[in-house]
DNA sequence: TATTGTTATACTCTATAACTATA
DNA sequence: TATAGTTATAGAGTATAACAATA
């Protein structure tokens, strides 16, 4: 294994960690999708299907974001109808945040649409490649480095 | 190929786009590399290695910028000795960034610590898949979801 | 005493809009 | 007339610091 594979790994990497990469992504797959659905919001939303309901400091790092940006961010959702808030049973000064009926369709959307526009870019792939690359791509977000 | 492969994807991509992986592998990689490194200048000072002297404007939509952001940024790096401004020989309204001496011994720094990191996180790979997840990872760049 | 959600404040960074010089 | 670099301005979004309520 040559150093050159770091550094190839490294280019391809500088475009995907690109400002504008993440940004225009996010805002191309939440385009029409009604006025709570955002760049922004979107990382609120696919987070909270993919844990459950959380309440806002436990959601914080997984948005990348402290507790005060994540209740900005639901209060948004809220207010769409695509969120809300529930006492913790558990803990009385916490809140979870739970993805309403009309989050969880928005949510599903959202991921078919990301789905989708991957899949239509591995199209033309060869049998077996998009699988190895999906099992590669796991494994360097879970050891590579950003740990 | 079924469409779980798309969402093994997504989900990882979720992770690579977090908006903190980029600030947070940025900031490790230039710290401690003086005044005008950091995760601002740095995708400057890479454009400018990777593709030789440009125009403010020529360089934008590779940084991510407009014309001002990168001027902004480049103006930094030229307070820290790491960038000058020459007259573009073919066009007198232009000036060409250009890195000193001190800037392409910056890069090379830079590059070299992002490379590192990236073989030590896929020396316990099998042989060979780091090659192939490094080829995936470059075509998945140019056709994926991102143009 | 520590942590919850929330709000207000200060700060950072960006795009936009100007300006001058040159194509 | 259009585009170059630059600067000033306004806007968006964040972390920080406070607050009251609960652990």
């Amino acid at each position: 294994m040559t150093n050159d594979v770091g550094h190839d790994i490294a280019n391809a990497l500088g475009i995907l960690l690109r400002r504008t990469a993440r940004a225009k992504l996010h805002k191309e797959l939440t385009q029409g999708m009604g006025e709570g659905v955002d760049e922004l919001t979107y990382p609120v939303l696919s987070a909270l299907a993919r844990t459950g309901p959380r309440s806002a400091a436990d959601l914080a790092p997984d948005v990348g974001l402290d507790r005060s940006g994540v209740t900005r961010r639901a209060s948004r959702l809220e207010v769409a109808g695509l969120v809300r808030r529930e006492p913790d049973p558990a803990d009385r000064r916490a809140h979870l945040l739970v993805l309403t009926e009309q989050g969880e369709l928005a949510v599903a959307e959202l991921r078919t649409r990301l789905a989708d526009r991957i899949m239509a870019s591995l199209s033309s792939w060869p049998p077996g490649e998009a699988e190895a690359f999906a099992r590669h791509l796991r494994r360097f977000t879970v050891e590579g480095p950003f740990a």
